[in-house]
RNA sequence: GGCGUGGUAGCUCAGCUGGUUAGAGCACAUGAUUCAUAAUCAUGAGGUCGGCGGUUCAAGCCCGCCUCACGCUACCA
């Protein structure tokens, strides 16, 4: 593995539109803190970059429904993720955020820069504007009819009644919801990256150059380039966000996801230009940047970058950002790209929306002082290579069952033995016998796995390599039994209670990087300064006589009364969204009675029923109608086998206009009743009535 | 439908280029022990390695088909 200089670790900005849950944590910024840590207590020159995504069209919408500016919204949610983070620890040299006039200019200068370059395509397409307000109106600003199942109030990008994902020209009757007027087509400019010309680069660099990639990541870059790439828009039609910075760019914004990762660099830029003011209070003492040039950690080939992120960011780090970053030309590329799965909460998964999260602010305050529990769990649990599960069963025994009674108790009994025997003075360290030589090695055997699984990205792994150490103790004080051999031999537990004491010292820094905050009561104990990575378990740290503080527990007892209401709350919130579920749509506006009788809906029956190839949802329908036999597509296919429905009597809207579908021409709509989950089942007539019969 | 990733002991996961009786942690059982927050230590039980078929002297690992989970993508009344 080639040797850096330098680290530049960052980890995925989170979107300023909601606080950070432990799905963020356990993805993304616990692995991405332990990683920085351990570099740090390694003396390694690194700086660790984080901030707020604070554009994007999302946030104007949360803005105008709150009716505050989008400022307000970012910034309510950047003083909250940011303070959170702190709380918890999460050592970042800078906590940024992309709405500094800082991170306006780098994103300006290089969209300006690739577009002197001559790197971007220009297009010219059609889209919704609104004259009252004067600006072109993102598909979310948009609603309108349906044109598949008529729902009123339809956004652009996408019906939330049916599901169907549209574009703002297929709305029928589209409204703009800043004004309520009928927006107009227009002709716009867009400035696209053409990923289709780095795909050849992109291959080689990727999957001949970084086969090393976790097999997610690697799998995924593969598929999006097995696929093809296309021309990507960079710019939006918006007035929120990093202004293009062209002349002819009037009301257009840089595309959140374009400027978005140039926040990394922009952060990096801030850090160095007032290094001083920016050191977060939880940052350890030993900070790093050894240079003061922010290029260094940007451009120099003998830097190495990380990008942690969630697998739902793949893409933008593998290969759009890179590409941004290779047509620009004087950048380094992410050496890796650690993306996590996903963590799923008792069994469901995590939504914002739904409200189904431990939210990392309540668990602040709920469990105050229980930060390296929420660390330890989600890092021993951590979704490397799959999607995972977090229970609160499962938090309280990795307190419980590891924490307090395998690296807590050690640690106690060592305390406690030495404050009986020898006062809470450090023994001297008399004849050593093979077994002392067997823990001196075992010991720095174990920190050798630790780096071995740090160094590759495997958090887990390390975390359990580290409470081996503290196994080792208990093992060694189970084996040696000093309160057995006291009688006999003091001179003997005199060794025994010096070396399980070294332990302990060694375990401060092994622990370090995954429980800072125990690392730092446990220093406290022991009465000791930090013990660099590369002393650790090579010398023995504490010297004969060294006077350790009182004894303090490292953790304590989780009880089932704090893991109760938890899942209380949870179970809580599960009961109101089913409430939630259980409302009814309001009703539609009224619509005259010559409206409806436009409507010819019949009874038919299904002849014949066939899945359409390549699809999921769809299966091809012969409805004999009375009239006709004639041929629908419908979507029913997750419901229904085509075989069970054959002979079925059903409903048909048959003056539907028709419409290809997938090369076959649908003539009509089977009338489907939709449960509050979204499935689907057949309406029909209650008695045997003739195909044909009109429904009125 | 296509592509990707995963399906190994009750739970969470290791298993390198296929090679002796498939491993670890937690949970469980038994024993030891009492310095310690009834914590610890030892031993043990527990697996047709998602299913079926194939290649091979030999497959958890390779190939084919199927199935389930998650993601991306297509198509979608």
């Amino acid at each position: 593995m080639k040797n850096y200089k330098r680290y530049t670790v960052t980890s995925a900005l989170p979107y300023a539109n909601g606080p950070i849950h432990i799905g963020h944590l356990a993805g993304v910024y616990v692995p991405a803190d332990i990683y920085c840590r351990y570099l740090r207590l390694r003396g390694r020159d690194v700086i660790f970059i984080g901030g707020s995504d604070e554009h994007g069209v999302p946030i104007t919408i949360k803005a105008r429904t709150e009716g505050v500016s989008p400022q307000q919204i970012v910034d309510r949610y950047h003083e909250m993720i940011k303070k959170s983070f702190e709380n918890f620890g999460i050592s970042f040299d800078i906590y940024s955020r992309t709405t500094h006039k800082i991170h306006y200019d780098t994103a300006s200068e290089f969209f300006k820069k690739l577009h002197d370059k001559g790197d971007f395509i220009e297009k010219i397409t059609e889209q919704y504007y609104d004259e009252e307000v004067k600006q072109f109106l993102a598909d979310r600003y948009i609603t309108g009819i349906c044109p598949y199942c008529g729902n009123e109030n339809a956004y652009g990008d996408q019906c939330e009644k049916c599901g169907t994902s549209l574009s703002a020209t297929d709305l029928i009757n589209p409204k703009s919801t800043l004004s309520g007027s009928k927006p107009v087509r227009k002709e716009t400019k867009h400035w696209f990256l053409p990923l289709d010309n780095y795909e050849h680069w992109l291959r080689q660099w990727i999957l001949e150059e970084h086969k090393e990639w976790k097999t997610n990541v690697y799998g995924q870059c593969k598929s999006w380039l097995d696929q093809g790439l296309q021309p990507r828009a960079v710019s939006r039609d918006l007035d929120w966000g990093v202004p293009v910075p062209l002349h002819d760019a009037e009301g257009k914004v840089l595309y959140v996801w374009f400027d978005a990762p140039i926040g990394y660099i922009s952060a990096t830029k801030e850090l160095f230009e007032n290094p001083k003011s920016q050191i977060p209070p939880c940052l350890p003492a030993g900070r790093n940047p050894k240079s003061d040039n922010w290029e260094l950690y940007w451009k120099d080939k003998e830097t190495r970058l990380v990008h942690f992120i969630g697998k739902d960011n793949i893409v933008f780090h593998c290969i759009i950002f890179p590409t941004m970053l290779k047509a620009e030309g004087s950048y380094i590329l992410p050496d890796n790209v650690p993306a996590n799965e996903f963590l799923n909460l008792e069994g469901d998964k995590i939504s914002t929306s739904r409200n189904w999260a431990v939210w990392l602010h309540e668990y602040l305050a709920e469990f105050p002082g229980k930060q390296d529990v929420l660390r330890y769990a989600l890092t021993a649990n951590a979704p490397e290579t799959k999607d995972n599960d977090f229970t609160w069963a499962d938090f309280q025994a990795r307190n419980n069952n590891e924490l307090v009674a395998i690296l807590g108790n050690f640690v106690n009994r060592a305390m406690v033995l030495t404050h009986k025997y020898f006062n809470g003075e450090v023994p001297e360290l008399r004849e050593e016998t093979s077994y002392e030589k067997l823990i001196y090695e075992e010991s720095n055997k174990i920190k050798k796995n630790i780096e071995h699984s740090l160094e590759n990205y495997r958090f887990r792994e390390a975390l359990k390599e580290a409470m081996d150490l503290a196994r080792l103790g208990n093992k060694y004080l189970a084996d040696t039994e000093p309160w057995k051999v006291f009688e006999r031999d003091p001179e003997r537990v005199k060794t025994i209670l010096n070396v399980a004491l070294q332990i302990s010292a060694n375990l401060s820094t092994l622990i370090e990087p995954f429980l800072p905050f125990t690392a730092e009561k446990l220093r406290n104990i022991l009465n000791i300064d930090k013990i660099s990575w590369e002393q650790a378990a090579e010398v023995n740290p504490l010297k004969e006589g060294h006077l350790l503080n009182k004894p303090e527990l490292l953790f304590n007892k989780i009880e089932d009364e704090a893991i109760k209401t938890q899942i209380d709350k949870l179970f809580a919130t599960k009961k109101t969204n089913e409430l939630v579920g259980a409302i009814s749509n309001p009703q539609k506006p009224d619509v005259s009675y010559e409206d409806f009788s436009k409507m010819d809906i019949r009874v038919g029956v299904i002849l014949t029923a066939e899945k359409v190839a390549k699809t999921k949802k769809l299966l091809k329908l012969t409805i004999d109608t009375g009239i006709d036999k004639r041929t629908v597509v419908s979507g029913i296919a997750e419901y229904y086998k085509p075989e069970e429905i054959i002979g079925k009597r059903v409903v048909i809207l048959v003056n539907l206009q028709p419409r290809e579908i997938k090369g076959i021409k649908s003539q009509g709509m089977i009338l489907m009743a939709e449960n509050a989950d979204g499935s689907l089942c057949f309406v029909s007539p209650e008695k045997d009535f003739r195909n044909g019969s009109e429904i009125k």
